[in-house]
DNA sequence: CGTTCTCTTGACTCATCTCAAATCTGGTGG
DNA sequence: CCACCAGATTTGAGATGAGTCAAGAGAACG
């Protein structure tokens, strides 16, 4: 387990859980988080390892505790386009689904919090919390997916990068529990070439379109994946997000 | 309203709805039907009316009766990208939602099933067979937001212009009952402009991509918004879409 | 019949891709 | 410690798919 990962007991109850309040059992209370205790066990998996298989049977549902995924589809010729990244207490799998629609690769080493899918399809049905929790994830992911589209539709290369730097600040920020401002400093977590997939893009542009925002002072790299903003409300603007009015978002 | 629309009284009930079984409402019995009817009232709008502006508050929540509305986000200098087709029974709106996240255009008459939104916001607090509808098709919608992600990330312009013939292919077979294969004649329910919104091109690339399939044979067009596709699965080729393994979707 | 809107086509430009090679990095074994 | 290797990243040169700008052809409408 990578060292500046939280410590997690294979035997860990849900109450002491990291993600207890952002996961599907957020909106839960004690006796249904005990009947979720019952059903549910923890699995780590290796960088690179290919969690799930798209268009063969879905091995497993539940929650991202800690890691990194990334959720892709491909063409028959291997374009390959990332549709989702997969963040802690994100929820993979749907209730009564077979058949998985898509990979799924963990990019770091990934804890799954599984669940037995036919008990947890059981619990779902008399579990209001359970299902509304379920409901405003997927209405959230629905929002962020039309969001990716207008990116992926209709910016340029130059703005998809800018565009997924602020997804990395923000997600940093989060997890440091700091401010997002000026000077901000964050690692990418992801390679090159998951980036050109998640954006629709070829490695080389990626690439190169890093080195262009360098020279423009947009950034600064320290080497790769370690990245500098010296003035975020420009990075904001090479986004071309206008989702905010101006706010620091 | 058009004439090849079923007739809808304007004091129509549930129970004898065109989209009772495939709307939000279709897992809901009498009782439940009796609650919703309370609170619904239908309203039309114009081809090429803005149902809902992005930014501003919502003013609805509510099914498509019949029509079809576009969903589109917008940057700041313009550029304008469709992230979802509203076809009858399809649902507006988010519970607790204030402020509208998308655009909502009528490109044909549209008819609407509207609910008052405090009373929609209560009955799916105590309605499970609502709740699990909108999570159901919430995760649809999320399946195809994700379809559409690969599509404009990753193909090209003749593919995407396959793809939404194929989609258009189906929903004509669908609402006429009759089966997909060779032959298959439809009408085109979007301007060069609103698909050249839905594929992330311009409508010159869209032109010149029908031009194209034309000329290789793919489509006959009787004029712009009328296609025969004498093979299909030639059609599907072009696509580039594995999603089915060589069978007629 | 103009008028207006949608659609098509042409000529040219440019952003991104493709193919290829160089550089950097971390890890391995001698 | 150093030489070597594999994988990740950067950079260059040239090709090309889609965009831009502009004009013309249909179709719909009053």
């Amino acid at each position: 387990m990578p060292h500046n990962v939280p410590k997690i007991s294979i035997n860990m109850s849900c109450g002491n859980c990291p993600i207890r309040h952002r996961a599907i059992c957020a909106y839960c209370e004690e006796p249904e988080l005990e009947r979720l205790d019952d059903i549910k066990s923890y699995k780590t998996y290796q960088a690179g390892e290919t969690i799930v298989w798209a268009g063969e049977e879905m091995p497993l549902i539940g929650s991202v505790v800690y890691g990194v995924a990334t959720l892709s589809r491909s063409l028959a010729d291997g374009r390959r386009q990332m549709v989702g990244l997969l963040l802690p207490s994100d929820f993979i799998g749907r209730p009564g689904r077979k058949v998985a629609p898509y990979d799924v690769v963990a990019t770091n080493e990934v804890m799954i919090c599984q669940f037995r899918a036919n008990k947890f399809n059981e619990l779902i049905d008399d579990t209001p919390a359970l299902e509304r929790r379920l409901l405003d994830m997927t209405m959230d992911e629905l929002d962020s997916a039309r969001e990716w589209m207008l990116l992926l539709g209709r910016k340029t290369a130059r703005e998809k990068i800018a565009s997924v730097l602020v997804i990395f600040a923000r997600r940093d920020a989060h997890l440091q529990d700091s401010k997002l401002g000026n000077g901000l400093r964050f690692e990418v977590p992801l390679t090159r070439e998951a980036m050109a997939d998640y954006l629709g893009l070829t490695i080389e542009t990626v690439s190169r379109q890093f080195s262009a925002l360098k020279k423009s002072g947009v950034i600064v790299m320290e080497d790769a994946r370690h990245i500098t903003v010296p003035d975020y409300v420009r990075l904001l603007d090479e986004a071309s997000d206008d989702s905010d009015g101006g706010f620091i978002t």
